[in-house]
DNA sequence: CGTGACCTTGATGAGCGTCAAACCTGGTGG
DNA sequence: CCACCAGGTTTGACGCTCATCAAGGTCACG
């Protein structure tokens, strides 16, 4: 269920990270072979846009970004949020340009990846290959999960599986899954849910009624973990 | 939007075919590398199930077929529908099973690609490589812009853009994009909808009303291709 | 201290889910 | 060959969930 893959964990985050996500990498092995240039983005900046020509993935060092797909008439889906550790633009492999824009939360920074010698490194060295396949293969599956998600659960469910998901993120990158702040906005979170920011802020309110978590604008803790995961796995009306 | 990628067209479509999708892999190229064994599959029968052993890729020859996501507690999702000249089982790549279900909706063909030959042709074969990558990477693309729908538009515009991708998905592999037949229940494509089977049926025989479409129960013919694509992308009132 | 972005809450209603009934249609067996 | 049956499909009536519209609150920042 998780936005993006983990293609490697920052080299300055191994000893904090409780365990390594599976499609982890190695970023050390890579940099043997590929130039690795860090790039800051900050608050609101486009690490890349769709119809900029592909040239680089991006591995998430450290901050919060979405991902945006783009129909021809205006509308537009936030399809994850990136955090440490994650991979970027694995989606538009294969095409001329980018086929998504990823526009950072907070001010982050991510590892530019280029990828022709990315793919020639992979020449040289199959465990690298196998793993960026398996990298892309563990994204189609977190996309699938979400798929289900979005299409089995009601808005309430869906609220509290995004926050489980989270916690379950930050748990992995070493953060505490219990208490953390929510990075994007209301209306960005909603269209990631596939609702509106009033029902958002609406089920927030009524999951902090009900002492399952504690909500203060972006401040949020999971009191009650169990119950939450019961409300996120209970069919809505959508039976 | 397509539900899978073609990887490869058969040897005996290749004729038929207006146009090879992009992520064509080449099969002849392949089977110099990897014994491929056809199979026949019956109509209700899987492909392969979630938690057996994952072993190889399957490329579809003839028929249709469905992936199904599993959640514990019993909700399903299908995720996709699958006909000749799609892969299946990408998303199982790196597991040590398979993640979902893959059934056959009607009588079908699946040509079995064993993956760890597969791994050994692509190191010699660095142009399979590249495919097989660019092939996961087009999966992903396809199920964002799905989930971009799902997430914009409305019950009828879904059904309008379900129809539409069908229709291009048949132009693809030489079948006439504007009569063709339904091969999946109603309760199937309403569950790859998110929507409810009633509604499908609702929204049918509405778009049959104005005139957009013929349906007789299985059988679909688009009278208004440019109508019905202005139903696909209007948004809904999830605005 | 104003100003704008973001968040919350309420009232109302549209869209779609739920429940129920009837209608095919293809397959089975008498 | 026909009667029957089961699964799939259609249609209607009703109600719930969530979108819409509107107003007010909170906070960061110039």
């Amino acid at each position: 269920m998780h936005a993006t893959p983990a293609l490697a964990t920052p080299s300055n985050a191994t000893a904090v990270a409780p365990f390594q996500r599976r499609d982890d990498l190695g970023i050390e092995q890579l940099r043997e072979h590929v130039v690795v240039a860090r790039r800051r983005v900050a608050a609101g900046q486009f690490v890349h846009r769709v119809g900029q020509p592909f040239h680089s993935l991006f591995l998430v060092g450290f901050g919060c970004l979405k991902t945006c797909e783009l129909a021809d008439d205006g509308r537009e889906q936030v399809t994850g949020f990136h955090m440490r550790g994650d991979l970027l633009g694995v989606e538009s492999i294969g095409l001329p340009h980018y086929a998504c824009d990823v526009i950072a939360l907070e001010d982050s920074e991510v590892w530019e990846l280029p990828y022709p010698p990315m793919l020639t490194a992979c020449l040289r060295v199959p465990a690298l290959q196998e793993r960026l396949t398996a990298a892309l293969a563990a994204q189609i599956r977190r996309d699938r999960q979400w798929m289900l998600t979005l299409g089995t659960l009601g808005a309430e469910s869906r609220v509290a599986a995004f926050l489980l998901d989270l916690a379950e993120r930050h748990a992995q990158i070493g953060l505490d899954p219990h208490r953390f702040v929510l990075r994007m906005c209301r209306v960005d979170m909603a269209n990631y849910l596939a609702i509106k920011h009033e029902t958002v802020s609406r089920v927030l309110s009524h999951l902090a009624a009900t002492g399952l978590v504690d909500v203060r604008r972006r401040d949020v803790t999971i009191l009650d973990p169990v119950a939450l995961r019961r409300v996120a796995s209970s069919e809505s009306s959508v039976h």
